[in-house]
RNA sequence: GCCUCCGUAGCUCAACUGGACAGAGCGGGUGGCUUCUACCCACCAGGUUGCGGGUUCGACUCCUGCCGGGGGCACCA
């Protein structure tokens, strides 16, 4: 149940008139739907009823437009300025100025804290499991995306109302971690690595940390971890839970999943080795759960991670997961399934990889070659701001290259001070209103139909947008979409700026209105950069 | 071979989940500060949305066949 807002008002009262003239032209059954049109000129709201309705009443889209305009323009004489028909049979609707002034107060009044805060999912508890490296070496920089991504969804889900817990899940156990521990014991005795080792430089720098009784895999495990969280920190992202894995197994919950499974039929014996019938629940093929050896697959512990994160009470759990690990979510969610879980509650989102780049040629990111570039290097040339919004610039669906030497290079070319700018121009402002002591008066008494510049309309139509874009990026998992709103809103004040005096305006009462709708524009970029996990600098 | 993601301006990418003339940034060209921050604004150039069919009033978006690329097809993690 979306919070009742201008726009959802609007919104319900433009439905509501559309479905009343499509009955009285003798049309049921056709849900109205409305669209912000892309241009202006085609008004600030927009249906396509005619359009769909047109086939099955047997008239022309733009006779029975017509009609219904004329119907509309009865009926919502009070709230819209105009309806008018366009292109094949849009009906475009025009809303008056009482309406822009209605929202102009509504984002002030709500501010940071109450605008486009939704309640869409409010009481569900939701997981939000991300970057999960393993625990043998330093996070690369290609991690950095899921750092950010996955933040930023976890922010975005807040904002709806949604309580959301940030995980991480550390493979403490397991040949990685063992082909670490050796390699760390061998530089500490001053030995090469073995063959499958691990060859970075921070592995000969952490064995001489480390002390000669220490246990290398336990130790290791710890010391990486350190050095994660750390540069997570410096990103402005935390964890509220490190899991386990090591864990999972010593405290006996492997061996209750693996019961469990038992008791539900879901395994068998073959070869040696226990399986899962993960094909009963649309997997390709069985999976190994215990080898022949004894040893575990990585698959058990997981499984038996998923299943105590569904008994902690979440509502949703979110994966996000790199593509290369896209042939595993079939058997997790067979595995979940297996355990009587509904497998919409065990959502995958599956990140495509970055591809780094350095004078055109791709930088390698591999911890066991130690052939890489670490994400607290990347985060020390362009600190997190820069970091945050590259990695947040594009859908995490579509691959992605980050031209390094650009980023460094030219950051203050960066989306990030674009959009960060546009905030500190406004608190600049604000600053020289009060050096002038020019006081805001109190919005009731200003009188904002003066806002008639289409600079003006422009930003008020972005802040009318805003919940939502938030609402849709956090349906989708999108957090990306706030960040191409946000570059918009920034784009439209630069302009607005530039265009229209605010302090310098000779008439009071422009000069009152434009403050209200700077104030205004600073909360959205606020919201948006915090949905963002960017700083909002009131200096630059 | 099978599964999956992708292919949009010179480059990096958007495009409100099927809408109107496909938009930004960077790069290139031209102009704009005696001014509330020029890290900004405006204009120009740049496109057969990989290619061919199909569905639709309407397709970057859906279906299908090719072409090209990433990733995956373990008793690794």
């Amino acid at each position: 149940m979306p919070q009742s807002t201008v726009a959802t008002d609007i919104c319900a009262r433009l439905s509501e008139a559309i479905v009343g003239a499509l009955g009285r032209a003798g049309i049921e059954g056709v849900q109205p739907v409305l669209d912000r049109p892309a241009r202006p000129e085609h008004g600030d709201w927009a249906t396509n009823v005619a359009l769909v309705a047109a086939g099955r009443s047997g008239r022309k889209p733009r006779e029975l437009a017509d009609a219904l305009a004329g119907d509309l323009r009865a009926t919502l004489a009070d709230h819209v300025a105009a309806v008018e028909v366009a292109g094949p049979g849009f009906v475009n609707f025009r809303l008056g100025p009482g309406w822009w002034a209605e929202l102009l107060r509504q984002v002030v009044a709500q501010g940071t804290q109450g605008f486009a805060r939704l309640d869409v999912l409010a009481g569900t508890r939701v997981d939000v499991e991300f970057v999960s490296a393993n625990p043998t070496g330093p996070l690369h920089a290609g991690a950095g995306r899921w750092a950010a991504y996955g933040d930023s969804l976890c922010r975005v889900l807040e904002r709806c109302g949604a309580t959301v817990e940030r995980e991480y899940f550390v493979n403490d156990r397991g040949g990685q971690v063992v082909r670490f521990g050796e390699s760390l014991a061998a530089r500490r005795r001053g030995d090469p690595v073995p063959e499958d080792g691990y060859q970075g430089d921070y592995v000969s720098a952490w064995a001489a940390e480390m002390p000669a009784d220490a246990d290398p895999v336990a130790w290791g495990c710890e010391r990486a971890k350190r050095d994660i969280a750390e540069t997570l920190d410096l990103l402005g992202v935390h964890f509220d839970r490190w899991s386990s894995e090591k864990a999972l197994v010593d405290d006996g919950t492997v061996d209750d999943t693996l019961r469990e499974l038992r008791e539900r039929g879901a395994v068998y014996e073959s070869e040696g080795a226990l399986w899962l019938r993960s094909t009963d629940h649309g997997d390709s093929k069985d999976r190994v759960l215990v080898k022949s050896d004894g040893d575990l697959t990585y698959l058990l512990p997981d499984v038996a991670y998923h299943r105590d994160k569904f008994a902690r009470g979440f509502d949703l759990l979110v994966d996000v997961w790199g593509a290369d690990h896209h042939g595993y979510v079939a058997r997790m969610q067979a595995a979940m399934q297996a355990l009587g879980h509904d497998p919409a509650q065990l959502e995958v989102v599956l990140g495509q990889l970055v591809t780094l780049e350095r004078d055109g040629q791709p930088v390698r990111l591999s911890k066991r070659t130690g052939d890489m570039l670490e994400l607290r290097e990347l985060l020390g040339a362009v600190g997190p701001d820069v970091a945050r919004i590259v990695f947040l610039l594009q859908s995490i669906e579509t691959h992605q290259t980050v031209d390094l030497d650009r980023i460094t290079r030219q950051s203050s070319e960066s989306p990030a001070f674009y959009v960060q700018y546009a905030h500190a121009r406004i608190a600049s402002l604000e600053r020289e209103a009060a050096r002038q002591q020019v006081a805001r008066q109190p919005i009731g008494t200003c009188d904002l139909g003066v806002l008639v510049h289409e600079r003006e309309a422009a930003v008020l139509r972005s802040l009318s947008e805003l919940p939502d874009v938030v609402q849709a990026a956090a349906a989708s998992r999108a957090p990306h979409q706030v960040c191409t709103w946000v570059r918009q809103l920034a784009q439209r004040f630069h302009a607005f700026y530039h265009d229209c005096p605010v302090l310098r305006h000779p008439d009071p009462a422009v000069v009152q209105a434009r403050l209200w709708l700077v104030e205004a524009t600073r909360v959205g970029l606020a919201i948006g950069l915090d949905l963002l996990g960017i700083h909002t600098p009131d200096l630059m």
